[in-house]
DNA sequence: ATTATCTATAGATCTATAGATAATGC
DNA sequence: ATTATCTATAGATCTATAGATAATGC
């Protein structure tokens, strides 16, 4: 098999390892899961990523968060001049994509690895997924007139959050997620009181 | 020192427990992790619930559900009939407790524990926390002609993955919760738009 | 020769069990 | 007597290491 005509080894192993923990996080993804789901043998990962478990989680993190500064930017770029339309356009892409749970990630996925990584890990998130989103919302305000509390950010990881409760109710519902997404911007743009 | 003054051995367990779940999820504590902050033996856990890990954390959510339907229902009580305010007394409400994160409790922790706890489990979450929240929306839908999609669950587990949101940015932010709370409340009612 | 896998296994950690000891409440 | 703890330890699981084997690409 020529290579380079597709996916290299270890790129099949961090999307596997991706899916995996962005279901479930960091602790409850063992490496044979993992191996499991390649259909290798667990001790194979270290051929790929000698330093073991934090190593890959930190690669698949850290492709995850350059995807989406990549994604964000174009997603907002070609989309109208116009925060409604942007951020229908986002949801779109962040539903295209495995889910990303901030909660846990702070919480849970975060304190498991090493200091430096974790602040660097930390930084990479905010640069790629909450401020691209702020930076909607405050040209917004300042295009738009969009009410301005003086802090978007508050709005950008509430947004972020919904797109998440959105990925859960699709378990639970019918409905087409983008659906949801755009109810959800609509009520944020309009308000639900009666104008 | 005479009992039923106060806290129950047994109670402080669950208490605790409650906390180290509530923040790091039900894998990523160990029961060594509870023992130790309670200043006890791993061991000596197994006292109180003698089928162990998964017996604590189904107790442990059990508990702070019922105590969540208890603390709905009177907080929506006692507020105005009004959902703006109601919204914002539940607000007020989730943030005394310790933070709830559907998605890992829905994708992480239910997963590891059995079908049948799991299924009942998930109906408690519903009727604790997501059917409260809807009935604000609904009777406001009613009373006040608030916008209805015709899908107020979607609202009601945005509405709570949004406290969720700011229980996390608390750790990076000054400003009160509750404070984040009524602007991201104001914004659901009111809409971004200028009126 | 290099890359990707394998088997075998050490060492750490985690859950759970058994049985002893101490404290508490009639 | 009952309740709450302890020590000791088995057994399972998980990460990681060492070294062998097979496949791939010049």
């Amino acid at each position: 098999m020529p290579r380079q005509e597709n996916e290299s080894p270890r790129d099949r192993v961090v999307a596997v390892a991706e899916h995996l923990f962005s279901d479930r996080g960091y602790k409850a993804v063992t490496l044979r899961d993992i191996a499991d789901d390649l259909g290798i043998r667990q001790a194979s990962l270290y051929h790929h990523f000698p330093k073991g478990k934090e190593e890959l989680f930190v690669e698949v993190t850290e492709r995850a968060m350059k995807r989406h500064a990549v994604g964000m930017r174009t997603t907002i770029a070609e989309a109208p001049e116009n925060a409604e339309c942007q951020l229908k356009a986002i949801a779109r892409w962040m539903l295209s994509q495995p889910p990303i749970d901030m909660a846990r990630m702070v919480r849970s996925d975060m304190v498991e690895i090493e200091e430096a990584q974790r602040h660097r890990l930390m930084q990479t998130a905010l640069r790629s997924l909450i401020l691209p989103i702020e930076g909607v919302f405050d040209r917004g305000i300042e295009r738009e007139h969009l009410k301005s509390m003086g802090h978007s950010r508050l709005l950008a990881s509430s947004f972020l959050s919904i797109i998440e409760a959105i990925q859960v109710s699709v378990r639970f519902s019918s409905r087409r997620p983008e659906d949801m997404a755009d109810e959800m911007i609509d009520i944020l743009m309009n308000g639900l009181r009666p104008r």
